[in-house]
DNA sequence: CGTCTATTTGAATGTACTCAAAAGCGGTGG
DNA sequence: CCACCGCTTTTGAGTACATTCAAATAGACG
């Protein structure tokens, strides 16, 4: 049940058994079925997750389209930040591209954790200080390569996500229109087939 | 001399005069003249900074051309995350804006204050927090608005800042080309001027 | 005052967009 | 198992926003 969670933890901070089962005591496991909504605009995130298992993507609507922000994924957490810290409703949605098992930590409980043994406090400041540095590698790559260069690095740097989410999330990611996607997919090709 | 930095960490947690004074002594004082450049991409950005006075920003090079990642303002904290989390070479530059006043904390120093006092690491947690929430908005905000909308947006929210910082670096900051948002300006007014 | 940098303006261009529709694919029920 | 339906991907044509290149004007600083 825990063994992903154990092992994700021990890469930032050792804890003893008690600790742990102290910690996951705290936790309740969820699971969502593929397409199953986690969070929708308006309502408050007062848990972070834990994924034991499956994906989810974080979205938010403009002028009624859906624009990913992120993919999360196994092993990884997640939460709406803005809502879980500030009290207030999301801005943002959440659902499941797969069937998704989670584990959750509500607010109070982490507080209390975070005093109770601040290691944990340790854990909170690495999480958010790799979220940090993981959005200001993707702002920076929106601001600096244009959509092929987006795409092709992508697929450089992750190309498992092309196995597992469909295409017109990823151009949605990307900040690609799906049909600009299928575009520059086509020129790729048909440059590498000349070569 | 530690006023400011007092006032600012004690929004977040409370200090006890000593632990402040340990804090405070673990800090180094340096200031920087206007244009002065406190990090370049290849060197190691070894602390911490608060910013006592004045202005930093934070900027990297595309082909030659500079584009600014964020402006860091008094009362604010900066460092160079990646550089300073990983100890590898920055990718990025940071130069003053305004003659500007720092108070320096080495990663040894903040590792050993964290394991000292925990309510440091408290600290830095909410500091990571914060500074993902400010640029998970900025991203938000470069994928969904238009050049003209990310400019009418900071005039309303940070109007401040364009009497502190040049119209260049504004523009860069929006990932517009100089030359576009002094169009932009030009139609705003000339809207303006109808109605 | 002169020099250097910042801002403005003009004209032409290109990347990614919108609108529209066809083709492809996958899941579901008869 | 096949037929149908809805959703995804591809393709075409025309467009728009912000760009590039170029140059003039304005402003800041020594």
């Amino acid at each position: 049940m825990f063994e992903n969670l154990q092992k994700s933890i021990s890469r930032f901070i050792q804890v003893e058994p008690s600790e742990f089962d102290f910690f996951t005591s705290c936790m309740s496991f969820r699971s969502l079925k593929k397409k199953e909504i986690l969070l929708r605009a308006d309502q408050n995130c007062r848990s972070i997750y834990f994924i034991n298992k499956g994906c989810l993507r974080y979205y938010y609507l403009v002028d009624g389209e859906e624009k990913t922000a992120q993919f999360f994924f196994e092993n990884g957490w997640f939460t709406d930040l803005d809502s879980f810290l500030g009290g207030m409703p999301a801005e943002n949605f959440v659902d499941a591209l797969e069937d998704t098992e989670l584990l959750g930590i509500e607010k109070n409980d982490l507080m209390k954790l975070y005093e109770e043994i601040p290691k944990f406090e340790r854990l909170g400041r690495i999480l958010a200080e790799n979220a940090y540095l993981g959005i200001r590698q993707k702002t920076k790559t929106l601001t600096t390569l244009n959509a092929e260069q987006r795409y092709l690095q992508l697929m450089k740097e992750r190309p498992k996500i092309f196995e597992r989410i469909p295409q017109h999330y990823i151009a949605s990611y990307l900040n690609i229109k799906p049909q600009s996607l299928s575009r520059i997919r086509r020129q790729i090709s048909s440059k590498k087939s000349k070569s």
